[in-house]
DNA sequence: TAGTGGTCTAGACCACCGG
DNA sequence: CGGTGGTCTAGACCACTAT
């Protein structure tokens, strides 16, 4: 056994980790069977095996049976994002959340929303429009379409009291997410909403929910002025 | 044993999850431990750990030493992004892919730059403008700045051939990431650069990298207009 | 078909932290 | 201090796929 005794799988999953940092093995090339890591690290193949599972999510080698381990040809930059429900991220930039619901109808969805669901078929939904506060200044607008057929408890939720965004997330967990973001000029109607000058660019988030196939939700948030997005560090 | 015979992570994992969907915990709810879910559904404490850490890296419930296991109190989206090299993803839309230097010039980087770094201390670096090309069209405006004494390999480098971001991600391998996205409206010279209206809203994503604490580069890529960027799927 | 990573087990011990 | 999740091991078997 080598005189390294440290068998901790971080430990083997940095030394792999530094190997590859510090130019032993480049994009594209093959690493030894984890077998021949294990004996040479003296420790377990499943220690090994934990280390590469976690270099693997990270996105950093590629793995395949009978294919062996390989440092990613093409590397890229995998990071994963956090997105709370707006009161706590509000609450926890120090600020007083607010809210404030602007619209309420039931109605028949555009195209455009029944796209975001891959539905060619329009059916009746539920449509509300609301504004987040912080620290009483509009911080996200959003425009929100509920599937009735999916969740037909949100009719009877008073949504002037409580957004559709905290009561699904505590009563509608949801099992598949579509993200995407992009960015918008403010039309004079947003820009009114949001206080913010007409043109103005700002980050949008567009947010697809379903449970088991079934559609439950699509949200469009607009963002104030300034809004930025963050990796989780 | 139960009747109930399958006994594979993922099958532990989706009926705990399931018993999540439906109601049976609701977010703040302790499970109970993993001995006794494994005895339970008639598996090894260790396939329970596997299952939970899956659960727990998803963001939905949350695990604590003696405290037990209980489904997140406030649930949060969570989700992971791929970023490829730029020539990657032009080539798997479809397009041809094309690239053209700017600029590039040794200087003092801004005290904005330094602080992308943590950084208060000025200092001479790398600064290259180039423009990545979708179909002959501008697709991304990156605006690099390179630190030499982390990477001084960069300065020999013909970049009117090949874009930093490419010889970095070959070359350079980074530990730390930081990413972060918003809206700029286009000024004149990036409106003319990136064939963009002036005024237009634009995503931008701003990425920098360190090798263990040496800060290794810092990009601002303003994105053509409509870009969009998605949640790996 | 043979070689590689992936899973599962049973058991031991460790590390953290709530009571 | 005791209870819980986290890790590590050795070994067996499985599943995918390159050759």
């Amino acid at each position: 056994m080598p005189a390294d005794l440290r068998h901790s799988w971080t430990d083997i999953r940095d030394r792999i980790h530094g190997a590859i940092l510090n130019g032993t093995y480049r994009p594209g090339d093959k690493l030894p069977r984890d077998e021949d890591i294990a004996q040479q690290m003296g420790c377990a193949r499943s220690t090994v095996q934990r280390a590469m599972r976690d270099l693997s999510d990270a996105g950093i080698v590629e793995r395949k049976r009978k294919g062996g381990t390989q440092v990613r040809a093409d590397p890229l930059t995998r990071a994963t994002l956090d997105i709370p429900i707006t009161r706590r991220e509000v609450e926890q930039r120090g600020s007083v959340y607010g809210y404030q619901l602007l619209h309420r109808e039931i109605a028949v969805a555009p195209l455009s929303v029944g796209a975001r669901f891959a539905r060619r078929d329009p059916s009746r939904m539920l449509h509300v429009e609301a504004l987040h506060l912080a620290d009483q200044r509009p911080y996200i607008l959003e425009d929100r379409w509920v599937c009735t057929d999916t969740v037909p408890e949100i009719l009877s939720v008073d949504l002037s009291r409580q957004s559709a965004n905290e009561w699904l997330v505590h009563n509608k967990p949801y099992s598949r997410c579509d993200l995407r973001f992009y960015a918008i000029e403010a039309d004079a109607r947003i820009a009114r909403q949001l206080d913010a000058a007409p043109g103005a660019a700002l980050l949008v988030m567009e947010r697809t929910t379903w449970i088991e196939d079934a559609p439950i939700t699509t949200v469009r948030a607009v963002t104030r002025p300034g809004y930025q997005l963050f990796t989780r560090s």
